[in-house]
DNA sequence: CTAGGGTTAG
């Protein structure tokens, strides 16, 4: 064998197994053979700097190369591709198309997965058509790859389309359609595709098995979903592909909430991938035991496996702001930690900060992403647009509005323009709010009406607040919390009847309000209470230190209960007595019973499935002066962060 | 010598 051949094998080697230093060492010796125009030599380069991460090297050869082929140019591709940087491999190709050289099949199904990777569909269209007048349409690779580039576009139809016309099946078309049909949440037909092609005899791999999983999960479909399980146990095949598929059944588990399943399955993985651990780990977070959470990423952090990884880190940052450790900057820690951010790192990193209301570190990062070229999606936008609006961040909130009507790459929907009718509304600004909703071009759904009624109630705006309530009743009837809402505001301009005609309707639907629960964790246990719950064994104590509290609060600061908010609830309530025995009050009266301001906690944490009510707020702002403790109370809607007196949610609760 | 499909996060 010659010295050619021989470097070219030891390329091709290095650009398998990711060996970058030994590469070089191989290029080192390219040049010193003088084969360093040798057109073979240098594309096997080109791969291997590209598989090895450094496209800048790969990039250095190509230019240096005075004859290229399309070996060339398709490695280059690649590389880029491979390395996150589509775009570039999309610039590379219509470079390309102004010299001699024809693309072939290799170099089309690159750039098709390059288009679908920015998700344009027009884009990869044009790539589609260039594919059918060069003939390589029918060419199964290629086809594949248009498949797949539809279904990433959100074009799944012209998917199906094709999938249907394709001369030539292979597994991996049958299995890029199901993903393509599980990504855009058509899930049954993910499963019916998937019990096709098993009807003609195809054999599912590794990676059906994982999209089908998903699919089940996605739909919480945990029968069928155990189904392909226990056929996996029966066919042996968990045993030979166990850690590919195991992190889709954890998935599957966790979605349906079958917690100790996930956990045995999780158990039983010999070779656990970060894919595992963090389904897991974030499936013992939607189950609110932050503790078994916790614990599991404890375990992988000392477990010399696994790297953690940003994917894993970002998560755990949204689980930390959901239970309010943002004030101890965990999450903050975390996302310094995260190796590669990407738009949804950022964008959990801001949503975090806006739910307690530090808009200002919102908008900060929000720029900070922008400067490090991570480009804002609509998710984003809607991160920024509500810590602004929750912070009361008008102008900021309003500027970044517009840059988003201005963005033609994002498109708007109704959540995006609740927030403005959100921020609208707790400026007072309800006829502009109004304008709003009427003049937007999408249909208004019931959440945003709901943000509307809700501003008029705290307003007290009657002419508007009646006009979106009655609205309300006819598309959301089912809905309690339109008629407490709508009754509030009618009780408040003195409007008996319309509040008694409600309350009848009410009951006439046989409607019944969510119980109000709160809860709270003193020594690693957790207390829940109801409104008017006795059943807690220290309730005669509860009840005293909330009368002592009041009377210090009355005493040192002059507190009057806020009697309006009890007034005109549909159920009939006595007034003083219900404030006293909210729920979220019994809470904070258990945490001070227990002692836990004498135990030198900085802060009480408090939950409410409901929102905190009006004259609760107001105690509770009394309480965090006179007692010089943070109180921090996540309720249905929102954080508030109660601290000397003051509330974040600047009183717009 | 270059290529196509899957699982965990907002």
């Amino acid at each position: 064998m010659n010295e050619r051949q021989r470097l070219a094998n030891l390329l091709r080697n290095c650009s398998k197994n990711l060996l970058l230093d030994q590469g070089m060492q191989a290029h080192g010796t390219v040049m010193k053979m003088g084969l360093g125009f040798d057109l073979m030599l240098s594309n096997d380069l080109i791969d291997m700097y590209g598989k090895c991460g450094r496209t800048g090297m790969a990039c250095a050869v190509f230019d240096r190369m005075p004859e290229r082929n399309v070996v060339s140019w398709t490695a280059l591709m690649c590389g880029y591709l491979q390395n996150g940087n589509a775009k570039g491999s999309l610039s590379l190709f219509s470079k390309m198309g102004l010299s001699e050289i024809k693309p072939n099949e290799f170099t089309f199904s690159i750039n098709l997965k390059a288009s679908g990777f920015v998700g344009i569909a027009e884009n990869g269209m044009q790539i589609h058509n260039m594919c059918t007048k060069s003939g390589f349409e029918w060419v199964t690779v290629v086809s594949n790859s248009i498949l797949d580039m539809y279904t990433k576009c959100g074009r799944v139809s012209e998917a199906a389309r094709m999938f249907n016309v394709m001369p030539v099946k292979n597994l991996i078309t049958w299995n890029a359609m199901i993903a393509g049909y599980t990504l855009k949440g058509n899930g049954e037909r993910a499963l019916l595709l998937f019990r096709q092609m098993q009807g003609m005899g195809e054999v599912p791999d590794e990676y059906t098995i994982t999209s089908t999983l998903k699919a089940c999960s996605g739909l919480g479909a945990i029968r069928q979903g155990s189904q392909i399980h226990s056929s996996l146990i029966t066919r042996g095949f968990l045993c030979s592909v166990r850690t590919m598929i195991a992190g889709a059944l954890v998935d599957l588990y966790v979605k349906c909430s079958h917690l100790t399943e996930a956990q045995r399955i999780f158990d039983q993985i010999e070779q656990k991938n970060l894919v595992s651990w963090s389904a897991l780990i974030l499936g013992y977070a939607q189950e609110c035991n932050l503790l078994q959470a916790m614990d599991l990423f404890r375990q992988l952090r000392v477990s010399i496996h696994h790297q953690v990884d940003g994917f894993i880190l970002s998560s755990l940052m949204g689980v930390f702001a959901d239970f309010a450790l943002v004030e101890q900057d965990e999450a903050e820690k975390l996302f310094n930690e995260t190796p590669v951010r990407n738009v949804i790192s950022w964008t959990i990193m801001i949503t975090g900060y806006g739910k307690h209301g530090l808009g200002r570190k919102s908008i900060r990062l929000f720029h900070q992403m922008q400067s490090e070229d991570i480009e804002p999606d609509g998710v984003t936008y809607l991160a920024v647009l509500s810590a602004c609006s929750h912070s009361g961040l008008v102008e900021e909130c309003q500027e970044y509005f517009s840059r988003l009507c201005h963005d033609r790459w994002i498109e708007r929907n109704v959540e995006h323009y609740a927030c403005m009718v959100d921020l609208l509304g707790r400026a007072g600004r309800l006829k502009e709010a109004k304008n709003l909703i009427d003049s937007m071009p999408l249909k208004p759904n019931v959440g945003i009406l709901q943000t509307l009624l809700s501003a008029c109630k705290v307003h007290g705006d009657l002419e508007i607040g009646r006009e979106v309530g009655e609205t309300l009743l006819r598309l959301d009837g089912g809905n309690p919390v339109n008629y407490v809402m709508l009754s509030n505001i009618y009780a408040e301009a003195g409007y008996w009847k319309e509040c008694e005609r409600l309350r009848k309707l009410f009951k006439m639907k046989g409607l019944k309000k969510e119980a109000g629960r709160s809860w709270v964790e003193i020594d690693k246990e957790v207390h829940f209470f109801y409104n008017r719950d006795e059943t807690h064994p220290l309730t005669e104590k509860i009840h005293q230190k909330l009368k002592e509290m009041e009377q210090r609060i009355k005493s040192e600061i002059g507190y009057v209960h806020g009697v309006r908010f009890a007034l005109h609830d549909v159920e009939e309530e006595s007034k003083e007595e219900s404030l006293r025995v909210h729920s979220e009050k019994l809470a904070i009266g258990l945490a001070l019973v227990c002692g836990e301001v004498e135990k030198g906690h900085k802060t009480i944490r408090v939950f409410k499935n409901l929102r905190v009510c009006g004259d609760c707020h107001v105690f509770i702002k009394g309480l965090s002066k006179v007692l010089k403790v943070v109180f921090l109370v996540r309720d249905a809607n929102r954080f508030h962060k109660f601290e000397n007196g003051l509330c974040s949610c600047g009183d717009y609760w």
